[in-house]
DNA sequence: GGGCACCTACCGAACGTATGGTGGTCGGCG
DNA sequence: CGCCGACCACCATACGTTCGGTAGGTGCCC
């Protein structure tokens, strides 16, 4: 390139530039590179645009990262990482079936929508990455999608889903509904992420539990 | 650059290549492009790739085009067109509003399965136009999702749907899970885009329904 | 019916710029 | 002193875009 991009003014000696301890710098990388991707896409972010936002040189990055990609790597892996946490962890808790999915659902639109740039990053730019680290990242067997087919699926052995519903295409249906939130969901608009969770989680439920569960369910609440 | 790339061999006179009419190579690059867009994202893509697939040069692209851009936006153009249009109409035919919403998720997730590639390059680069040509496609009141939405709430107004669903999350709940559906769908794969219709529409029905308006469904197709 | 004008569909080569990446250097702090 | 954190100069390559040129075709006029 003609020369990489000066703050300003001629080639007297540059100002030294803030010094900062590995660890916070590294952290700070992680966060404007995930906003630089979010605005950009990955393709079309340069490190030029990362190194501006963060004070340096493009050529002082290679201190921290081996390459770009790296870069984009270690992004999507702390935000898939976080996520899928989330997810099991609700997952996990007790409750019968239909109410562990319930707030299964909840709990993830929750993280997304406090989330969103890094959610949108990952569900972007994972196809970005070559074919074996997406699958680092997601595990052999797409786990993340695994958890809400799973649920769907217990609830049917319990009865309390209705027999013709197909759990995979159930479990993909919510995650569908769930992943799209970071596309509309604004902060400052008409629903808190808790509304548009509890909105998502109850449609879900309706649209697998059967006609008694349902029923029961409201009879629980009244009582 | 060092030299635009050739199909194969030395610098021997270049074999002419086909010529084919106006209408005809127009829509070999719509084709082209979008498989290209595809598989590398816009950024990713270069016009020599899909210069290569057509069998010309770089150059000779701007015959057809102002820009690469307005090659995207060409793509996207259509592709949002003829599902816009699917869409609509099959929002527009008889039935109740509960009856019109499951064969419009139908619809839908069919022309989805059955055009993979435009919908997923009309999912992912819709982004990657400046916001006035996205505005441009999508129409001011983002018409798609408002189709959705204005058949919940017309469902809620007849008494069809729970009055504590939201017709705006609703509709983009719809959304996304049939928007999903082009990131799992495998024509090989054991769901047909029918069985699949089925079962997300039959999902979104029961995620909005009233108790009654399932038990009335059920008695008009025992009857 | 032959020559001339003009169009179509593409070639070939270049331009300017930006990009990811490398390697050597160097001030300041502990 | 030593090393951390960053600077600086520099590749090689690739990109979007521009532009002059040209072989083949079509229609028109004499």
């Amino acid at each position: 390139m003609a020369q990489d991009r000066r703050p300003a003014g001629r080639s007297e000696r540059r100002v030294p530039g803030e010094r900062k301890p590995r660890e916070e710098r590294w952290a700070q990388l992680l966060e404007v590179a995930t906003q630089v991707f979010y605005e950009k896409g990955y393709e079309g972010a340069s490190l030029q645009d990362i190194a501006d936002r963060l004070g340096m040189l493009k050529g002082s990055l290679y201190y921290y990262i081996q390459s770009k990609e790296d870069l984009l790597f270690e992004v999507i892996s702390e935000v898939h990482r976080e996520g899928y946490a989330v997810v099991r962890t609700a997952a996990a808790t007790g409750g019968d079936p239909l109410e562990r999915l319930e707030r299964t659902i909840r709990a993830h639109v929750e993280h997304a929508c406090r989330n969103l740039v890094p959610t949108a990053v990952f569900l972007h730019e994972l196809e970005s990455l070559p074919a074996a680290r997406r699958d680092a990242i997601l595990g052999a067997g797409h786990a993340y999608q695994g958890v809400f087919r799973d649920l769907v699926a217990e609830a049917q052995r319990d009865g309390l889903a209705r027999p013709d519903v197909d759990p995979r295409v159930a479990g993909l249906s919510i995650l569908g509904s769930t992943n799209w939130v970071y596309r509309w969901f604004r902060p400052d608009g008409p629903s808190t992420p808790e509304e548009i969770g509890v909105q998502l989680a109850a449609m879900a439920v309706h649209g697998v539990a059967t006609a008694d569960a349902l029923a029961a369910r409201v009879a629980a609440v009244g009582a």
